[in-house]
DNA sequence: CATTTGACGCCAA
DNA sequence: TTTGGCGCCAAAT
């Protein structure tokens, strides 16, 4: 399998109201130290069905999303990921 | 095939 | 608490 599709399992795999790291995700997925390259992945994907909103930074912050920083922390706040 | 780019992570000032 | 710098890795060009 690519870098890719292992990413996108293991995303997929994170419940409501839960959030992994890029670093945690890059773990997972077997390449400890590509927290950058998930990053690089999850960008070029628009598939919703993969709830990239819930991959955050390892110091708190949210990070990016592609569509839209301020649409990422809603729907965190509407899973009760955040406060 | 060689470079550049960037939704990262960690540490020193 | 902010900045800045460096290592890391896959995707895009």
């Amino acid at each position: 399998m690519t870098f890719k599709s292992d990413i996108f399992e293991i995303v997929k795999t994170i419940p409501e109201g839960r959030t992994l790291t890029y670093g945690e995700v890059a773990r997972l997925a077997g390449h400890p130290r590509a927290a950058r390259a998930v990053g690089a992945v999850l960008k070029t994907n628009f598939n919703l069905e993969i709830p990239c909103h819930r991959v955050i930074k390892a110091d708190g912050t949210l990070g990016g999303y592609n569509r839209g920083i301020e649409q990422k922390k809603e729907k965190l706040r509407l899973e009760g990921a955040l406060d």
